[in-house]
DNA sequence: CGTGGCATGTAAACGGTTACATGATTTA
DNA sequence: TAAATCATGTAACCGTTTACATGCCACG
């Protein structure tokens, strides 16, 4: 009777959309929630399977249509309303890991240079996210529904593109700061602008 | 021979300061790491006594001294290079998971108020993570030495800084924005200011 | 007909937290 | 001497990822 997060994720996907499969919110999740959630099917499928015996959700039509045969859900009242107390519970912060951040933190320990490396490919992906949120973004204003869902997953959206681009800024900056310092250290004395060709 | 990253995070701790015990790293990783890593006891421990049979630590005079008996740990050279490669390797980011976006995003589906309860929750906790980070700033400011670790630290520090202060912008006109839209459900046709005292 | 992608699933391993057990030391 | 906190440790459990197994369908 106790529930993991997988199953309020697949409850909540099935909420907006029914008749989906294990394999459609797998993809929904990730086009959706990429930037803030992620599942695996090791541990969709299962939970899939235990959310229909418990009653929370119902196998809708094997829809064979036109495509492969692939088993669908869809909400139980049940269902929704145990979605409704999950989301009225007090968020969790999980415990923070973030890589990147110990690595530049111990910065000084690592060769020359490694730093500026890392701060590089997070600016690279921070990019990606951020062309990825603008996108959806552009997607969802030209959507322009009376969907009620769509205020929330605008401001969902817009907590993505603040802390992308926050996030951007510093590394920008933090590039720049990098550049100085670690040259300082690893070409102290030299003056000409000859590349040796090693 | 293969590591997870609570050994790193350790011989981090050890590489910029020797000597620590598991109770002192514990603390230690949870004031300086607190906004972007955590380690709990039941992974520490085991993982030194891992580190030791290994050789990238060794154990450094149980100090008795004054206090209680507690094995301190120091990193051996064999340690340093360890660390020192694995800060080289490119960094992972980790799956995310932010219920709080999950949530939000499920804000139409959750009774009135709800998301607005939690977007006030969220910028508390970015209140107080903000005034601890500062309060950090503040210290290693006035630290003001030649540890040529500092520079690394400070711009993590700028890194943590950034990302909270975004949020909370981003909370504060969520805020609004979200006063507006649930007000509208839930007080449809109410002009009078009085408060029945229920 | 064979290959590649679609779709579903499972078992094992892993990383990590939680809860618990223990004792020693300080403080009241 | 009682309570609080320091300090170390372990066992069980949990959520999750990974790797693997399987079969179907479409396409060349």
């Amino acid at each position: 009777m106790s529930h993991n997060r997988t199953a309020y994720v697949l409850l909540g996907g099935l909420s907006i959309q029914s008749n989906l499969s294990g394999y459609e919110l797998h993809q929904a999740i990730k086009e959706n929630f990429g930037s803030f959630w992620g599942e695996s099917y090791g541990q969709i499928y299962p939970t899939l399977k235990r959310l229909v015996a418990e009653g929370l959700i119902e196998a809708s039509g094997s829809a064979t249509a036109g495509k492969k045969r692939r088993q669908t859900y869809a909400l139980t009242d049940a269902g929704r309303v145990c979605l409704r107390e999950w989301l009225a519970q007090p968020f969790q912060n999980d415990p923070p890991r973030n890589e990147f951040m110990l690595k530049l933190f111990f910065g000084h320990e690592a060769a020359p240079g490694v730093a500026l490396v890392h701060v590089r490919e997070l600016n690279e992906r921070n990019r990606r996210m951020l062309a990825t949120l603008e996108g959806i973004e552009k997607m969802a204003r030209a959507y322009q529904s009376k969907d009620p869902n769509l205020p929330y997953w605008m401001l969902t959206l817009g907590l993505g593109l603040a802390l992308a681009r926050a996030a951007l800024d510093w590394g920008e900056s933090a590039l720049a700061e990098l550049a100085a310092m670690e040259v300082d250290t690893r070409e102290p004395l030299k003056t000409s602008e000859a590349e040796p060709s090693s």
